[in-house]
DNA sequence: GAATTTTGTTAGGCTAATCTAACTTTATAT
DNA sequence: ATATAAAGTTAGATTAGCCTAACAAAATTC
């Protein structure tokens, strides 16, 4: 059995290397700084989780997750989103206050309470940040996100979280009208000044990058069929 | 704030001192035995406490909480037992089964969160084993418990706890066809076989002390005034 | 009331996860 | 291609919670 800190280190991983597009393995110091610790940590912890095999490493090289440490990592992930998801849909909790919970949430063991929650949720694929929740292969089925900046043209797109959680953006997006879940069509791409004109619930609606680059989207398409073309 | 082991040690001497009926004060050795360690930790731990105000202590002398600990070690009490409660009622977890996962639950500080799983289960006042759920106050207003065995003839008893188990006990209760929750009343006493014959559900009974004494009971009157006059 | 048993304490060690400080290896840049 | 900077390692210390072994105090018993 993991300990409380072995998790979160595989947790960082998978944020770190699956989640981080291109990029498969990570060093000393990225790691260390992620998670608050000092490389001397890290680089001692390293050694051990190499020895239960969940990553691999070489004196001075780069970290990477193996099979089981990935599978064990995106396990911690799926008990985040699934908790993050009942205090919101269950307990009236608001978006943004969820997560330092679910810190803790997470950490407990039991492979049945985890598919029981997941099953009185009705199997949510999404987290309230609009994060996608791995299933109990450890696996995401759905594309990942990208900014809407990053969309195209004639596309539609379905809003499923925000980069940025202060409530100054939140609140213009409220005056916007912009809601997570909502879907929209980009109309026109402008790349000279980059103003991304988008149509959503009969609206259309001119975004600066300031907002497009900070909306995290999936194509609707995709997201129906579970496979990404795009 | 508290550290798990902490929160363990005060939970213990709840369940040792206040619980246990007659009993104010514990020894290092009895609470080391509860808790499966050395006396010689208990010995440290306690003069840690101490230094918190959380327990009264003085060399070689007895344990006992002061109002501060007394509080926290109800609050740990309350957590597990809500969290039991919601994993029964709400994820189908069998009677059992709740146990072991509110052990780890139990440890999550955050009021609340406490508070809004209360309220999301309608503010319940037992758990699944029967034990009151303390208030926010760290209070049990519900007069504690007895065994079946202890009651009077005559009176009307609400069976909210068994003692054992095991599932030969259990499956011993469904075959007589009493249920947690039921409510009987003790028709007749019979002191020299210790036989005490009970009426519920339309149903009578004759029960020997081996239920009887293994079935934890509240008097039906007692429980609707909240008060407890017997 | 002295001997024995029970109860509790102290000293010294262990492990996990962290740190600092000094050092080594690898990468970068002129 | 060597000097410097960046990245990573190692040694030694700390803290919490536990242990064992030896000892001390209190309670019990004859």
């Amino acid at each position: 059995m993991l300990s409380f800190t072995e998790e979160n280190y595989l947790k960082a991983l998978v944020q770190l290397t699956i989640f981080e597009e291109g990029v498969t393995e990570v060093g000393v110091n990225r790691l260390a700084e992620y998670l608050g610790v000092k490389p001397a940590t890290v680089s001692d912890m390293v050694r051990k989780l190499k020895k239960k095999a969940l990553v691999n490493y070489e004196r001075y090289g780069k970290i990477s997750l193996t099979e089981e440490g990935r599978f064990l990592g995106m396990m911690v992930i799926r008990r985040h989103r699934l908790w993050e998801t009942f205090l919101q849909q269950k307990l009236d909790f608001s978006w943004d206050e969820v997560h330092e919970l679910a810190e803790d949430l997470e950490h407990i063991h039991s492979k049945k309470l985890i598919n029981r929650l997941d099953a009185f949720l009705d199997h949510p694929e999404f987290d309230p940040h609009g994060d996608a929740i791995p299933n109990r292969e450890g696996e995401i089925l759905i594309p990942f996100r990208r900014t809407l900046n990053d969309g195209e043209s004639g596309k539609r797109y379905k809003i499923i979280a925000v980069k940025d959680n202060s409530s100054e953006f939140l609140k213009y997006l409220d005056k916007l009208g912009i809601a997570i879940n909502d879907e929209a069509t980009i109309i026109n791409k402008e790349s000279f000044d980059e103003l991304i004109t988008i149509r959503f619930n009969g609206k259309e609606r001119v975004l600066s990058p300031k907002v497009t680059d900070y909306l995290f989207v999936i194509c609707a398409s995709c997201l129906k069929a579970k496979k990404c073309d795009c």
